[in-house]
DNA sequence: CTGTTAGCGCTTTCAC
DNA sequence: GTGAAAGCGCTAACAG
C-alpha cells in the first residue's frame, strides 16, 4: 500500500541504508547509483516518512510555536519573522492556539513535547512557575518571544516596554500635555500590562506631573475595552486632554469614541499608543504609536532557537530588541 | 535519559502492553494495576512519545492545516472554528503557513502529508491541478475549506460567493443607486474573485442597468490596493455614487480615500462589501457587508474532515453554508 | 485482566 | 561506496 524505503531499495536494486543517503543527501553515494535511487523514488512515488525517521533519528526537524491568540495581527506578525528564519534553517514549524487561556498554554506545551519537537517557541502573555515547570520537564530548549519570565532565567527575546511607555508618555508631554490618562492593561501582564504602566507613570514624575488614579483604567486590550474607559474620562473634569493607550487596538477604540462624542482627535484630545499594527495607518486620523519590531522578535527568536538546538553558545540569552516612534497624525506636534 | 514506556513498566511491576493500555485508557486494566502504573508514571515523570506511538499506530491524531496568509484575520477566524472541532474530537491541528504563494502550499502539503497527518484542511485560495495532484498523491481524506475546486470534485465547505455579492449589489441598487462600481479581486480566483465579480454583473443585469468596464477596477484585497482605484472612480463622470468592494479590507481603503477627498460616506458615495471581518465595526462610518460564517466554515469543514477520516459515510460532500446581509451605517437605507 | 512478541519505517554504527 | 543488522518507543494481535 504506502511505498517504503525497503521497496525502493529492491526497486533499485541497492540497500535500504543507500536510500537513506541518498534521501538524505549523505556525500557518499556514487553519483550513478545515486540517479538509480532517484528514478526508483520517482517510479514508486515514495515519500519518507517523517514519522519514523523521527523516531530513528530523535530529532523531528520541527519547533513548536505556541500562540496565545491566533486572532491577534501583532502574534500574527512575529510568526512571520519566526518561519522566515525557520524555513532558512529547514525547520517546520508547527503553530498551535492557545486562546489566551493559560490552562491551554500548558496543555499545548506538553503536546508539543510529546510530539518530540527540537525547540518551543512561547509567544506573548505572562509565563508563570507552571510555565516553567513545564519547560524544565523536557530537554529542548525553549525561547520567549515577545515576553520574558519574571526571573529572568529563560531565554528571551523582546522590547523595553517600559521604556517603550516611557517614549509614548514623553511624546504627549513634549506636545505640552499635562492632563494625561491611561488606558493600561492588566498589571498582572508583565510586558503589555505592568511595565507600560510603569513606563507612564515615570515619564510623568519625570515632568514633575502628579499621577491621578482617576486618569488609569484599566482594558483588556479590546476595542471594545476602551470605549468605556474613554467614557470615563470624558465626564472627569478636568477632562484629559490626552490619553495614552498600552495597545493600539485600544487606542483606536478610543480614537471613536472620543470621535463619537463630538470631540476631535488631536485637537480635543490626542493619542498615542504602542505598537504599530497594520490598522495603525489605516484609521483616521492615522495613529501616532511607538513600534515595536514584530516581525524581528520572531526573526530574532527563532535565530537564538537554532543556536540553542546547535548547542552553539551564545552570549546574549536576554535580547532586548530597540523600539521607534512612529509620528503620525493622533498627536498634534509641539 | 529519557523514560520509555518499559522503564514504567519496571517500576510499576507490569508489562509494556500494560501501561500502554493504562496510558491509552482501554478499559481492560484493573483498577488496583492501573493506579500502581499512574503512581510509576508519576514517579518517573514519563511522557509517551508521539512519535513512536504514531509510527506503531499508524495514526498522529493530527490533522494539517494549511493557512494561506496568517495575517489574514478572515483565515485566524476560520482557524478558530477548526481549533474548536479538533479539540472536541481530539485531533492536535498543526497550522502551516503559506504566505499565498503556491509554490509553498504545495511544499507545505508534501510536508504534512510526510509528516502523516491523519487530514488535511486547505484553506483559501486558488486550487489548481498541481494541488490536486499534490492531494491525490496521499491517501488522508482532505477537504477544502472557504473556497472550492473547479470541478468540485473535492470535499469543501463554503458561501455562495456569488450570491452574497450578488445580495450586496442589490442592497445598492434598492437604495436607489445606478452608477455602482465595483473593486474585484483577480478574477483568476474563483471565489473571492471571479465568483464575486459575476454577482455583481448579475444583480446590475437583474436591475436592468448597464455595466460600465471603467466602472470596475482590481484590487489584491490589501487596502492599499482600493486606494489607487477611488482615486480613479473619482475622476469619472459620471462619477459613481457608490462601491462594492469584494472584501471588507478594500472596502475601509476605500472609505478613507473618500473620506480624504473630501466627501462624505455615505452621502456622497455608499459602500458596501463582503466579508465582515471585526475591523468592520471599528472604522467610521461602521461598514455595511455580507457576512460569511468564518467560524462556522472552519468548524464545520473540521467535523466533515472528521467524518472523513472515520470512514463514517457523508450525504454532502460540497457544503454552502448561508451569508447575511449586515446593516451599517456605509450605506443609506432607502 | 495481563504478558509476549512482532513489527511500524527509518537511521546509524560497524564491517567489508 | 555499500550492505547488514540493531534498534528508536510504542501498539496490537495473540495467548493465556
Amino acid at each position: 500500500m504506502t511505498v517504503t524505503i525497503y521497496d525502493v531499495a529492491r526497486e533499485a536494486g541497492v540497500s535500504m541504508a543507500t536510500v537513506s543517503r541518498v534521501v538524505n543527501n549523505n556525500p557518499n553515494v556514487k553519483p550513478q547509483t545515486r540517479k538509480k535511487v532517484f528514478e526508483a523514488i520517482e517510479r514508486l512515488g515514495y515519500r519518507p516518512n517523517a514519522v519514523a525517521r523521527g523516531l530513528a533519528s530523535k530529532k523531528t526537524t520541527t519547533v513548536g510555536v505556541v500562540i496565545p491568540d491566533i486572532s491577534n495581527s501583532i502574534f500574527a506578525e512575529v510568526a512571520r519573522g519566526i518561519e522566515d528564519i525557520a524555513n532558512m534553517y529547514h525547520y517546520n514549524i508547527i503553530l498551535c492556539n492557545a486562546d489566551k487561556k493559560k490552562e491551554k498554554e500548558i496543555r499545548v506545551i506538553n503536546t508539543l513535547l510529546e510530539k518530540q519537537v527540537d525547540g518551543l517557541l512561547f509567544m506573548g502573555g505572562v509565563v508563570t512557575a507552571d510555565h516553567i515547570q513545564a519547560f524544565r520537564t523536557s530537554s529542548v530548549p525553549v525561547v520567549l518571544c515577545g515576553t520574558k519570565d519574571e526571573e529572568q532565567t529563560m531565554p528571551s527575546v523582546d522590547i523595553d516596554h517600559e521604556k517603550a511607555a516611557f517614549d509614548a508618555v514623553n511624546v504627549l508631554i513634549a506636545a505640552g500635555h499635562r492632563d494625561i490618562a491611561m488606558i493600561s492593561g492588566t498589571l498582572q501582564d508583565p510586558a503589555n500590562g505592568f511595565a507600560r504602566y510603569q513606563g507612564y507613570k515615570k515619564a510623568l514624575d519625570a515632568a514633575g506631573i502628579e499621577l491621578r488614579d482617576e486618569y488609569v483604567r484599566i482594558g483588556n486590550y479590546r476595542y471594545e475595552s476602551s470605549v468605556d474607559a474613554v467614557k470615563y474620562f470624558l465626564e472627569l473634569s478636568p477632562r484629559p486632554t490626552a490619553i495614552f493607550s498600552a495597545t493600539d487596538e485600544m487606542a483606536i477604540g478610543a480614537i471613536h469614541t472620543i470621535q463619537d462624542s463630538g470631540l476631535k482627535v488631536p485637537q480635543d484630545i490626542a493619542v498615542i499608543s504602542v505598537d504599530n499594527i497594520r490598522m495603525a495607518s489605516m484609521v483616521r486620523p492615522t495613529l501616532t504609536t511607538v513600534a515595536q519590531p514584530m516581525y524581528d522578535i520572531g526573526a530574532v527568536s527563532m535565530r537564538l532557537l537554532t543556536k540553542l538546538m546547535n548547542k552553539e553558545s551564545t552570549d546574549n540569552m536576554q535580547v532586548i530588541l530597540p523600539h521607534e516612534v512612529i509620528y503620525r497624525n493622533s498627536v498634534t506636534q509641539a
